[in-house]
DNA sequence: GCCAACCTACCGGGCGGTCGGTAGACTACT
DNA sequence: AGTAGTCTACCGACCGCCCGGTAGGTTGGC
């Protein structure tokens, strides 16, 4: 619930002030928003009434809807750059390095999933050249693993695995957690994580065939 | 690209007809529509100029933008039974049938993704009776998998993994498909379905620890 | 008296959806 | 053969609503 408090405190060094915890409560109301109604279905009457503004008084804050938006996902990319790829990058071994990467992007979905899920969920609702933006620090992101992989072949610990199919599938694995995990449910946000980054690592170490008694069953 | 060419044909065996083949046409590009632009950002006006009519044409065969995006989904959720689920029920052996599944839904989402993907991505545009629904079948499916790990956990096959957070993995895995791939990219469509198959296996068996060498880098 | 922090009132436009109509194919009756 | 009626498959024009965004204040703390 605190992951944009600092969204503003980031951007701006300038004045102690006021103005930027108001700011910075719009565009973690937005980010919230968004996430459960979607960009295009929440009008910016739903996010002025949800800070306690009318419509003409959120523009005082905002530029439109879209730089909202965009002000999101460049946050949740900024996030992921720091909280994740940053530390991952200082971990010399590679299977260490992927750990740490889907332990600490999983973790931070548990933490709070609305800015990183409205960057994966909301790309077309950008302006192109933002899109294009974002699009290609995301690329970076999945790049980032695939090396990580290619590392961990080049170790002979993955074998048979194209790394770019792998980077993409533990991407997906981990980026659903937003959609089922419950902050209340039977599993805590830890347990979760571990479980996840087990079965991630898993999916891409090699020690041996799978080859199974039973009918593939696939045709 | 065929994905829905009967979707129509199997509601209404009534009347050698063309306004059924019409009425699939409207279907299938709403869909892909739909799945280009999100449903909140298509218009009734998209959907009829794609077909070469008006709005008030289109709306000789549709009841509502939200009956249409209804429909869609339901059909995608009856190919997921019929093409993944029942296959899959008639394989006894856990092994193979986890491999039926995630075989035959990644073969499905390569083959076209628009209704599947239009299937999870736009729950919230429906009307909370047919979300209600939508959302049950879903959840089914989920718990089909889940038992499916339970069984392999009972025959050894998987030590430590809670079903279903396996289950919502795997999903996830598959999912992001429509994502990235690309049916003219690097890899063909049997190619992707192969390796995310094997990625699928791997991470829900075990044999033995992964612990590694180095440092775990997580905190 | 001034400026930050709002508000009321409004604008143009696009939305989902409806209404009354109609061209044209087909049928029915004379 | 002619013609009146009927039905399918549409269309142009329109409705009320809400949207993102703005112009022009007003108010309260310094």
């Amino acid at each position: 619930m605190t992951a944009l408090d600092n969204a503003a405190l980031r951007a701006a060094a300038t004045a102690a002030n006021g103005e930027q915890d108001r700011r910075a409560e719009i565009y973690r109301s937005a980010a919230r928003i968004f996430h459960r109604k979607g960009y295009h279905a929440t009008s910016i009457n739903d996010i002025a009434a949800a800070v306690g503004l009318t419509k003409a008084g959120l523009y005082y804050y905002i530029k439109g809807k879209q730089d909202l938006l965009f002000a999101i996902m460049g946050f949740a990319m900024d996030q992921l750059d720091e909280q994740v790829i940053e530390p991952a990058r200082r971990v010399q071994d590679p299977q260490a390095r992927l750990e740490t990467i889907v332990a600490r992007h999983a973790r931070l979905i548990t933490q709070d999933s609305s800015a990183l899920t409205i960057l994966v969920n909301e790309l077309e609702g950008l302006l192109p050249d933002d899109r294009t933006d974002i699009i290609g620090r995301q690329r970076d992101y999945v790049d980032f693993i695939a090396d990580t992989l290619a590392a961990l072949r080049d170790e002979g610990k993955v074998v048979g695995l194209d790394p770019t199919v792998g980077a993409f599938s533990l991407v997906g694995m981990i980026l659903w957690i937003s959609r089922w995990y419950r902050a209340d449910g039977r599993l805590d946000g830890d347990e979760v994580v571990a479980e996840v980054t087990r079965m991630a690592i898993s999916a891409v170490l090699n020690r041996g065939d799978h080859s199974n008694a039973g009918n593939p069953g696939t045709g």
